[in-house]
DNA sequence: TTGTACGCGTTATCAA
DNA sequence: TTGATAACGCGTACAA
């Protein structure tokens, strides 16, 4: 493959000249500038990218960690990264860790290897001390809310809207109120675990262990779901549930075994699914679109110069539909 | 940040030396490769991957070209890929491109620049001679069946996939089938047409236009294709439709209108998806993830100096549960 | 087993 | 407006 020397060469000018036409770069006169673009042209001459990227110290590039591609949840976040990269010309390096810190720490390594300009961690095993070790060797940006931190952040108030999802059905009368959770110990677990029994002490209600169902991620395990609410001595009469696709398997199967929903059991669902969307879901939508987009904006922001960490809360809104 | 002449200079050996150590290759002797070791990690060091890069001609990335990766089917064909990917060490460049040719070439360009290594096109819209123009400048993988190419690909036999699920409903006694289309203009689309007609005129059933309906992509047109269908006047009792969810959007909505299924129709689905093991439905399981994991071992094996084209044609199978 | 010196292909610097 | 040359940081042929 031809190279800036050959071009040169061949066109009668210098390396620097070529290199100024590549560039764009004013300071170039008409002629020779015509005469570098028919060289490159006729030897189908292209820039070895990873010379540009050793001496001018970047890639274009970004990484993005999560655990698993394969989920509505983290296919739309990485949407949003990925239209928000596209418009600014940048690469996204899709590393799906499965949870494994080793290999979450192999992509903070590779800030260090300056192999990208920056990090987007969309879910994490690691430790917010751990990422924090990592900023010195380039911009950060966590989609969890980890207190204050030296790393930008952009999250979901998950207290603040699982709250308002309780809140809600206590409002359409409800008092006997249990709720489905993702992995027990994700980062958000804890929160919602938090909120849900402050919501009880402040309402006066009582503290039933058995409606807290914890390692909810599949369709199936809400169809475990109704099954054990079906075989529960006292039954709740409303249902949280950490994503709609968990939700519909609930509502579906309680369907199934003859209950009536909303009447006997009303569920609410999370992230606004197009599963939700079709069995009437009533659902909190989180934004997860704009949780990728708002989060590479940050992160390009870094990548040119702005040095102060961000912390962006993302909006929610309860869409009610006919389940609840 | 010190580099490798630094930790040369310090622990008293050669570049060569630190090079070697870094490299794990053979022939340092046990106690410099021990001082190189240590005063790599005294003064933090780590090396600067671009320069390797430039060096070795090799990045070890691979590109993914796909429309959008927020939807089941990519997102799981792309979960074989970096499942695939990680156990190489490999990383995986996610390149949205929404089906916009230009940004389809600039990643093909990326194998121009070096910028990586191979490129695995899931869905494009470029044409196989345009793709096949760039085969000079690195490995690529299509994951469609595009005739006898210079490039390699991994594919389910459309074809033959369609074909069986219509004799799998002529089979059991259904002679009015119709089916419902993804993009119209998408690769497998006109195949599966060529694929009904064939049906058609081998079993000599008569041709419906109004049965074959287009351009279902979301959960929602299955609810319209629904609706469309309690106006005919002349009403198929069999329906294959590309997608689950969009099967599971039909299904519902007919439901929804008294419809019963399978006895006044049967519904045959696409992919496998999770909302099709909760809805029961019958389904053409065309193993993505496989699809996805079997494309980057090709490209693998592709940069590790296989040259010639493979073709590997995927499995298929019904998965018979209530819908038809 | 070790080290010297060159090359990878580009941009940055500085002088003209 | 142009160009010579240094610099980026590493791997490796070749010599020792």
């Amino acid at each position: 493959m031809a190279n800036i020397k050959e071009i040169a060469r061949i066109a009668g000018v210098s390396v620097t000249t070529v290199s100024r036409v590549l560039n764009n770069h004013p300071y170039v006169s008409k002629e020779k500038r015509a005469v570098v673009l028919k060289t490159i042209e006729q030897l189908n001459y292209t820039r070895n990218m990873n010379a540009v990227h050793l001496i001018t110290g970047r890639t274009g590039a970004v990484a993005v960690v999560l655990p698993s591609i394969n989920s509505f949840y983290f296919s739309v976040v990485v949407d949003g990264l990925a239209q928000a990269a596209l418009t600014e010309q940048y690469r996204l390096i899709l590393c799906q860790t499965n949870y494994v810190p080793e290999e979450e720490l192999k992509v903070l390594d590779m800030l260090r290897n300056k192999e990208i300009d920056g990090v987007v961690i969309v879910s994490t095993a690691l430790k917010p001390e751990t990422i924090e070790q990592y900023i010195t060797y380039g911009p950060i940006v966590a989609c969890q809310n980890s207190g204050e931190r030296q790393y930008s952040t952009v999250y979901i108030e998950h207290y603040a809207a699982f709250r308002h999802g309780l809140d809600y059905l206590y409002g359409k009368g409800h008092r006997r109120i249990g709720y489905c959770e993702g992995r027990q110990n994700g980062s958000s677990a804890s929160i919602r675990q938090n909120a849900f029994q402050n919501f009880l002490a402040e309402k006066g209600l009582r503290f039933e262990k058995e409606w807290m169902i914890f390692d909810c991620v599949r369709e199936e395990d809400g169809v475990e779901v109704a099954r054990k609410l079906l075989e529960m001595q006292s039954r709740p009469e409303a249902m949280i549930v950490s994503g709609d696709h968990v939700a519909a398997g609930l509502i579906i199967e309680a369907r199934k075994q003859g209950m009536s929903i909303p009447e006997e059991l009303a569920v609410m669902g999370f992230d606004n699914q197009p599963i939700g969307r079709l069995l009437g879901i009533t659902t909190i939508d989180n934004q997860l679109y704009q949780m990728g987009a708002a989060a590479f904006g940050i992160i390009y922001g870094h990548i040119n110069g702005s040095s102060l960490p961000v912390t962006r809360k993302l909006e929610y809104r309860i869409i009610e539909r006919s389940t609840v």
